[in-house]
DNA sequence: GAGGTTTGTAAACGATGTTTGAAAAGTAAA
DNA sequence: TTTACTTTTCAAACATCGTTTACAAACCTC
């Protein structure tokens, strides 16, 4: 009785096998240490078949690490208390999104990743914030903002900095996410 | 008349040469774009010699692209105004060090390499500021100052904040630059 | 000038991302 | 069911990369 749409699903199990196996390995080691495959052997596939379905390794890639919607949920909820509650998202569990984080930054060698780290940071990052900013330099401190935002990420996600990752959490909260919280309500 | 010490260092033109056309070739393109071979066309020579004399891409590039003595001098002087200072330093001209930090956080896959970045961070950002910071949290103040700092670089090395390269100085100074200031200076 | 070391070269090696042709499996119409 | 056509799979080959190797040339020392 109808199967829903099997018009040329026919590979979406492999696809999502595949899909699946590359996420793990992307975030576990990297863009570059990931072979295609590797990637087939985890997907029990025929690595011509992961370039069939995804044109490139790099595509592959782009497809699986998206890092904007764990950007865009970091700066939900409201403007009052943002800075501490970003830097408690951050620091604690070292939660996923930094692992995508980490692993596109190191891949932005490739043009394409790059564009999509900028598009990323701009689209769920920056213009959202943009819109909620009740203050003079508005734009200017949204974009201040992600920056400052995205060094205590990278803190933790590109250059490891052991002793921020043991310090307590509301020392770091005192001193950064209040100088983020001046940023985005006024002084 | 004594030519000074020949030891052995009859290949030390060759040396040199490569190393500036390593240097050229690595900023302007960054580590994985580079190859071995590209240096050697630059630098007129056969592409293993490269290798025999440096052992591998992977320490060629760490003996050309060291960003310590850049971030070192970043934040001499006083710790008086120390924060308009150094944002003053990194925001106009996109000086050297900061495409030599793109490319090592772009290159940073390799473990090494990694290892040299979370390096040049604690020896030359962060131990200096320790010691002169006369606060309390001093060590976790100096931590934050580089994470801080960092994060304005990354928004013009790895992510093009094409804005805030726009953005007048003294604005991102009164935001950036204050709150920087605030980390190193009690509040 | 002979012996030994350093420096240069061409060719090959192994691994990588990717392409290619053909076989296998599936789909649809007769 | 048979036929024709499309989609999926696979093994093999390809180009490029960093690197190694084996050998020749240049140099230094005695």
């Amino acid at each position: 009785m109808a199967v829903v749409r099997a018009k040329h699903d026919r590979s979406e199990p492999v696809r999502e096998a595949i899909r699946l196996s590359a996420t793990k390995l992307f975030e576990e080691n990297g863009f570059e240490a990931t072979g295609i495959r590797d990637i087939a052997r985890e997907a029990a596939v025929n690595p011509a078949i992961v370039l069939r379905h995804f044109g490139s390794k790099e595509n592959l890639f782009l497809e699986t690490m998206d890092s904007s919607s764990a950007m865009r949920s970091i700066i939900e909820g409201p403007l009052e208390g943002l800075g501490a509650r970003v830097v408690g998202l951050i620091v604690p569990g070292r939660q996923k999104g930094l692992e995508i984080l980490g692993a596109t930054v190191r891949a932005s060698s490739k043009p394409d990743i790059r564009r999509r780290l900028h598009e990323s940071i701009a689209a769920s990052l920056i213009e959202p914030l943009i819109d909620r900013i009740d203050a003079p330099d508005g734009e200017l401190r949204a974009h201040l903002f992600a920056a400052q935002l995205l060094g205590l990420m990278t803190a933790f996600a590109v250059y490891d900095d052991e002793y921020l990752l043991e310090a307590p959490l509301d020392g770091i909260i005192a001193l950064y996410g209040d100088s983020l919280q001046a940023l985005v309500t006024g002084n």
